[in-house]
RNA sequence: GGAGAAGUGGCCGAGUUGGCUGAAGGCGCACGCCUGCUAAGCGUGUAACGGGUGUUAAGCUCGUUCGAGAGUUCGAAUCUCUCCUUCUCCGCCA
């Protein structure tokens, strides 16, 4: 959520950025609400005052035997209207409150104007395409053929965008996960949560999928809860209604869960294989930084993040998303694209944002400076450190051999129990 | 799932014949004073959000907030209803 206050004030600087998003929201219909809510507030208020004002009266004279009615009948009236007024208000409130919910973050000055993901420039690249003297295949391909994937039982137990997987690359997928976990506590500095995998409408206003996307979350039945789409939102929302000691900042959580995503919209899109699943698992990096550090948090997750590429040695590049293409709540994002030489393309493995104050403001998560009584919005960052779906995907196309045999990466043999080497029977 | 109890300010805790209680008292914290000593004492202060005014300041002023929401009433922390959460006991269960 932005700050009132700079709608207000500054209502050119938010028309800017949306225009810079590409959003078509009117900021128009933010002043119109606003200056009705300010009147109808100043009138109702007027009306309180003359009430806190008789009211002492009539107890004092009702205390001493005296008759009152002239002013109880007057306070009637007044009580009538006030409560008319009341709920006119609350209905301009309403209407304004969800109108804010529904505007997108400000991008920073230093991300790039574009229209979309084809505007995003590419920041760098580490190693290099794999040289492969065969045609290389596609992960679901390999992982089938090695009886580690399964489809088709996935699609009997459930339905279409799950998957099935057994013996080696189930462990493969856990040793994925344990690295990740490893580097990101004892290297980065990230305390490790195991936090709930499904939260409450709150949470998910809180961090920004709600209002706003819920046809892209899985509801519970009968019940107010959702399951997370990603552990940002049960991360994020820990400090939710909280003041912390500027001391601590920043806070890092890292947490590695399931994610549940209905990918409404995106039918047709990568049905075969694990890149798009309705669950998938992922460690997840959230950062809860000093308004000023937050920007340097952001260069320092973006790194922690590629730092478990690295250790696979798996080639891939970083871009930065461009005003058009940036998610609902981020001020700057960059994307980790990894190199997937079955798909002969780059493909996002990680996504990390700083959010700035929009989070913070929406979640009400704050910090006491040390030097002043006022308390500040935090700034909230999270990124994927890694997508442990997709970079098992970027692990078999990779580290796949021209005799259909899949090698372990030097890295996650400590986590495979001796496992070299991925043989078909 | 059944039966009870409770939810007040940073914390503890008064307040249930409705008005003078944004809310006593204590603790904590901040500042000051005193004290020749790692303590004690004294004093003052100590919520958030919103409207108006104002230099997108301070200040002043008004309003709202006693788990959430709705109701009764001229007026509710105090009465009624619904919901949420926590605790205790019983049952069930990994």
């Amino acid at each position: 959520m932005l700050d009132l206050k700079l709608m207000q004030k500054n209502p050119e600087i938010v028309r800017e950025s949306l225009k810079k998003r590409g959003s078509k929201i009117d900021v128009q219909e933010f002043t119109d609400l606003d200056d009705t809510r300010r009147k109808l507030i100043a009138e109702v208020e007027a009306l309180k005052a003359e009430k806190n004002a008789v009211g002492p009266e009539i107890a004092k004279r009702k205390k001493a035997g005296k008759d009152a009615s002239d002013l109880l009948e007057k306070m009637g009236e007044v009580s009538q209207r006030t409560k008319l007024l009341d709920t006119e208000l609350s209905k301009i409130e309403a209407a304004q409150n969800n109108w804010m919910m529904t505007v997108p973050n400000i991008p920073h000055e230093s991300v790039p104007v574009g229209a979309s993901e084809d505007d995003n420039p590419v920041l760098r690249y580490w190693g290099e395409k794999p040289e492969l003297n065969f045609a290389p295949k596609e992960h679901w391909e390999i992982g089938t053929a090695l009886g580690g994937l399964d489809f088709e039982c996935a699609a009997k137990l459930t339905g279409s965008r799950f998957s099935v997987s057994y013996g080696w690359c189930a462990r493969l997928e856990r040793a994925l996960a344990q690295l990740m976990l490893d580097t990101q506590t004892s290297m980065h500095g990230y305390t490790e949560v195991v936090p709930p995998f499904m939260v409450n409408r709150k949470s998910m206003t809180g961090t920004g999928q709600l209002p706003k996307f819920e046809e892209d979350l899985f509801k519970l039945d009968g019940t107010d809860y959702f399951l997370i789409p990603t552990a940002e939102v049960p991360l994020t929302n820990i400090y939710a209604d909280e003041v912390v000691d500027e001391a601590r900042l920043p806070i890092k959580f890292c947490a590695h869960t399931p994610c549940f995503r209905s990918e409404a919209g995106s039918y047709g899109k990568d049905t075969k294989g694990l890149i798009r699943q309705h669950q998938f698992h992922k460690v997840e990096m959230v950062n809860f930084a000093h308004p000023d550090k937050s920007y340097e948090a952001l260069e320092n997750m973006t790194a922690a993040a590629e730092k478990i590429l690295q250790l696979l040695n798996i080639h891939y590049r970083v871009i930065a998303l461009c005003t058009g293409d940036m998610g609902f709540g981020a001020a700057k994002t960059y994307d980790i694209e990894v190199w997937l030489p079955g798909q002969d393309a780059y493909r996002e493995i990680s996504s990390c944002s700083n959010c700035g104050d929009f989070q913070a403001r929406r979640a009400n998560i704050k910090f006491q400076p040390a030097d002043s009584k006022k308390k500040q919005f935090v700034h909230t960052l999270n990124g994927s450190g890694l997508a442990v779906g997709r970079c098992l995907v970027a692990v078999i196309e990779n580290y796949q051999q021209a005799d259909g045999s899949l090698v372990i990466p030097e890295a996650l043999k400590p986590y495979m129990g001796g496992l070299e080497k991925v043989e078909s029977e």
